[in-house]
RNA sequence: GGGCCGCUAGCUCAACUGGUAGAGCAGCUGACUCUUAAUCAGCGGGUUGGGGGUUCGAGUCCCUCGCGGCCUACCA
């Protein structure tokens, strides 16, 4: 794709600077104060001025974003990183020349800086009256639709560079999101956590079950995994005497992208010896309230055309209890697969007649369960079955102590109480064995060092999963977990963009090149 | 994996049953001493996602490929 007119005359531009001895390019800004600081100092002077021009001169510097040309005066509106500021450069204060010289070298997207005195324009905006003006970065590509900005979702996920420095609430989103992870860290960190990394590769995957990203280590000659989990590293860490660890890190599954999935997601997990699942239900409330509060200032939040409210207490009630409510269905009376299967197809429910028992039920769950979801709740005492490294309760083996949390019919953690008894474990491993050999790619492998590492002892402990990311997304009201992941996982183009070659007749521009290089192949990977 | 929808200028969008591809913004040239979606006059800008087919004629119909979105399947 040739370059456009836009991108050649900015280009052209570049040329004229170089051969005028101005560098587009320089190493350093002089910037004395930021926008919203010049602003602040203003209204802070104002009272003293007597409607006259601050006397001390600011150096602002930012992205011009605006340029409304008056022939003798130019208003052009830079912005940085706090806010914008008003340029107003009037021929009698910055010059005859360096007038002319903006109008025509100046364009959108350009980054400048200003030197000059704050003051008010007569429509009442705090602006300031630039003495000379400095470009810092020249931009050949213009910026998108000043008014619609750029919408095409696919471009704002490819190049989200240009989502973000057009879209406010593109910036509010990764704002929040910071706000929340921060947050989750200082809740935790409050509380006597030991925040640890452990082993993006694995050489066996745990923890969950999903398929994984296969990766080969050439130094160790050995096939490794990106972790799917790292749950039963920081279980290993409670096992070395640690009593409470957490990790927020990617977690890599090898499944299906939609709304609610992306490949490479980010996770918290923590655990507390001497806690169970009760305990960690509490902490859960309590970590998400402070979330919320600290990255958004209520627990009031707008979901669709819903509302959610955090306000603690959140309902708890059995898994038992709400298949129940939701489709008639004890599956504590219902324990055979056929009757299961029958009850299930009566209600309408997507099973085959070879559906598995816990199969039929997680289909219930997510069928007639969790779309009713919205208000935070929490479901818990789930079948073993679904459930390889929780422990069984006491009153009832049949059901781990598990409970998973779901807001805005988002499943948002997930937690229980640790198995921690080697020989249970062992057999949940060979249960996920049996079913991998049956087929199910996504039963765990088993684990003899997580195993061994149980043999040691491991103190009652409670432990839980957040899916970070919908956290995220139900914090800022996005139905798709790709809003709230700066660069969100998309199929390659298949051709690339073409600039090395279109940029080629430009390189004598780069100060110090002489010699010409071949064309590079620019998208190995791509290659058919 | 399956189904449906979409892809037109740098951006945001038009173009009836097939009949000369347009507008706004952005750009370029010029005017203008407080504008803020500045305004006014003029000008340029397109492989209509790629390829093929039908037709006198295709943005439009058909086939195919690519990318994206939604739904679905999968994801305890």
């Amino acid at each position: 794709m040739p370059l456009n007119d836009q991108q050649r005359a900015r280009l052209e531009k570049i040329r004229e600077l170089r051969a005028r001895g101005i560098d587009p390019y320089p190493p350093r800004a002089t910037r004395t104060v930021t926008t919203s600081e010049a602003i602040e100092r203003f209204l802070r002077l104002e009272p003293t001025l007597g409607g006259e021009p601050d006397p001390e001169p600011v150096t602002v510097a930012g992205r011009v974003v605006s340029i409304r040309d008056m022939g003798r005066t130019v208003f052009s509106h830079v912005r940085d990183g706090t806010g914008a500021l008003q340029l107003y450069l009037r021929r009698e204060s910055v010059g005859d020349e360096p007038l002319a010289w903006f109008k025509r070298y100046i364009d959108l997207n350009d980054f400048v800086e200003a030197d000059g005195h704050l003051f008010r324009t007569r429509t009442g905006e705090v602006s300031i009256q630039v003495t000379a003006v400095r470009l810092l970065s020249k931009a050949v590509n213009p910026p998108p639709d000043k008014w619609h900005g750029l919408t095409d979702v696919e471009t704002r996920y490819r190049q989200r560079y240009v989502d973000l420095m057009t879209n406010p609430e593109t910036r509010e989103i990764f704002r929040i999101r910071a706000q929340v992870i921060r947050a989750i860290r200082r809740y935790l960190d409050e509380r006597g956590f030991l925040e640890v990394e452990t082993p993006t590769l694995q050489p066996i995957y745990g923890g969950a079950a999903a398929r994984p990203f296969t990766t080969y280590y050439h130094a160790l000659d050995q096939t490794f995994y990106l972790r799917i989990s790292d749950e039963l590293y920081l279980k290993r860490l409670i096992v070395g005497g640690y009593e409470r660890v957490y990790e927020i890190c990617k977690d890599f599954r090898n499944e299906g992208i939609d709304a609610r999935h992306n490949p490479e997601f980010t996770m918290l997990e923590f655990y507390v010896a001497y806690a169970d699942y009760r305990d960690i239900m509490d902490m859960c409330e309590e970590l998400i309230v402070f979330a919320a509060r600290q990255a958004l200032g209520t627990l009031q939040v707008p979901w669709g055309s819903q509302r959610i409210d955090l306000t603690p207490p959140w309902p708890r009630l059995t898994l038992r209890e709400a298949i129940l409510r939701y489709t008639g269905i004890d599956f504590l009376e219902v324990t055979d697969q056929p009757t299961l299967y029958a009850r299930a197809r009566e209600l309408g429910a997507d099973v085959r007649p070879d559906t598995v028992w816990p199969r039929i039920l997680d289909e219930l769950l997510k069928t007639f369960v969790r779309p009713n979801l919205i208000q935070p709740t929490f479901l818990y005492d789930y079948p073993v079955a679904l459930s390889p490294l929780a422990k069984r309760k006491p009153e009832d083996p049949r059901l781990v102590e598990r409970f998973q949390l779901f807001v805005g019919g988002l499943e948002l953690a997930n937690a229980y109480s640790e198995l921690n008894d080697p020989l249970d474990q062992l057999y949940r491993f060979l249960e996920q064995a049996r079913d991998r050999a049956r087929g199910d790619e996504e039963a765990m492998p088993i684990d003899e060092d997580y195993i061994n590492a149980l043999m040691y002892g491991m103190p009652p402990t409670g432990g839980f999963g957040l899916g970070i990311d919908r956290l995220v997304m139900l914090l800022t009201n996005r139905q798709t977990i790709r809003e709230v992941i700066l660069f969100p996982q998309l199929r390659s183009k298949p051709e690339p963009l073409g600039l090395a070659e279109d940029l080629r007749p430009y390189l004598d521009l780069v100060p110090g090149v002489q010699e010409s290089l071949p064309t590079g192949d620019s998208s190995p990977t791509n290659a058919e």
